[in-house]
DNA sequence: GGCCTTATTTTGATTAGTCAAATTCATTTC
DNA sequence: GAAATGAATTTGACTAATCAAAATAAGGCC
């Protein structure tokens, strides 16, 4: 039913939505799309046309069950290409996010399980972004970020949510991956930065901004 | 410059003008695209717009240098896909070409490059389709066929040209692919008929239109 | 030479996705 | 309780790709 660009605001809805519950506004879903508010607008109408989503007019929109089926089909597949780009083919983790973009609006079911198999049905992506199963499971495990967590505890970092190249690649820079242990030092809310430890005994700075896209668990 | 249906056009016109020296009708790229006539005409306007193509009016079309690089990049794309489906995510080879079909306009050149040296820099596809390299350079090397060979000379099948799921399910299902050994036994013209022997002992009769699509060289 | 057949090209419409700009509506702000 | 602000929606126009059907060559045939 839903088209390449259809399946495109699905996902962004999705996205969108996480956390924020509820309504992902117009205005967002606009930004977030690269489209001008009208556009969006219109093709939100097509899409609850369809029975993919439930728009509140002037309010904003949400998935139905049926969107949101769709869209976890294209959030699995974007990951698992991700992920196939990065361990088969080894690309780098940083680079991926706009290639899987393009390639998972193309990629058939056959091949999908192929690559799961492959990859031997990987929970998660190079980023840690949790990869939704066949059946459109979802792991949401909510984790504290580098900007929340508690001070001096041993963490180990899970998930960098954020995809653009920027941020990706400071991430590796400085070392930061998922699997990474850290512990954050000190953090000054008044200035916006934290100190972080890492295993290696490196200490290394950072802003609450950029340590809020970083998750962390408990280190085992 | 060229859009993801124009890539499918030149890619086509490529296809279509091999042998078939000269130009290329505009009711054959119709059928070979399943658009109607019209539709063909206009966009190859619109390719010869662009300096793609070369369109004598009412006779034909023909690749201009330009477009005749686009075409081969296309058709490496492809054939480097289909290696990859089969080498490495282990599909079958009488059912991948549908789904290159979707990805070679959506592979970006780093991931292609990727997959070029994971295969290790390979000659030919899955079917024995040659790939062309990154320069643009395209093995066209003259084969025979089974339908127009010696008879009786022990032959290396090297390439099944056509990509119908029937024939390549029915060359697969009498072991006939590339790097199969066989000889021609016998050749019946009124009848249309041909008698294969395999390596095996194993004898075999197909139509001469099959044996046409069936490339062979001299076994080494 | 005139007629017929067939391939090709034109013409007019349609669908999907988009933008720019005008309009509408719901809230603040005074 | 207006007026201003800002977001959302409508409207009109555009591009790419397509089809159906009418118009136009270009040869072949008597």
């Amino acid at each position: 039913m839903a088209t390449s660009t259809g399946e495109d605001y699905l996902k962004q809805i999705l996205l969108l939505s996480e956390g924020a519950d509820g309504l992902v506004s117009m205005g967002a879903l606009a930004a977030a799309l690269a489209v001008v508010p009208g556009t969006a607008t219109t093709m939100v109408k097509a899409l609850a046309a369809d029975g993919l989503v439930d728009h509140r007019l002037r309010l904003g929109v949400r998935l139905t069950a049926a969107g949101r089926r769709v869209a976890l089909g294209v959030l699995r597949r974007h990951r698992l290409i991700e992920a196939l780009l990065v361990d088969v083919l080894k690309m780098d983790w940083t680079e991926i996010h706009a290639e899987a973009e393009q390639l998972e609006h193309t990629i058939s079911d056959a091949v999908l399980d192929r690559i799961d198999a492959l990859l031997g049905y990987p929970a998660v992506d190079p980023h840690g972004d949790p990869i939704p199963n066949r059946q459109g499971k979802l792991d949401s495990q909510v984790y504290a970020t580098l900007a929340t967590c508690t001070l001096n505890k041993p963490l180990r970092i899970v998930r960098l949510t954020k995809q653009s190249g920027e941020f990706l690649q400071f991430a590796k820079q400085n070392g930061l991956r998922p699997g990474t242990s850290v512990r954050v030092a000190s953090r000054n809310l008044a200035a916006g930065l934290l100190t972080l430890k890492k295993a290696t005994g490196r200490s290394l700075t950072l802003s609450l901004a950029a340590a809020g896209n970083i998750l962390v668990a408990p280190a085992r």
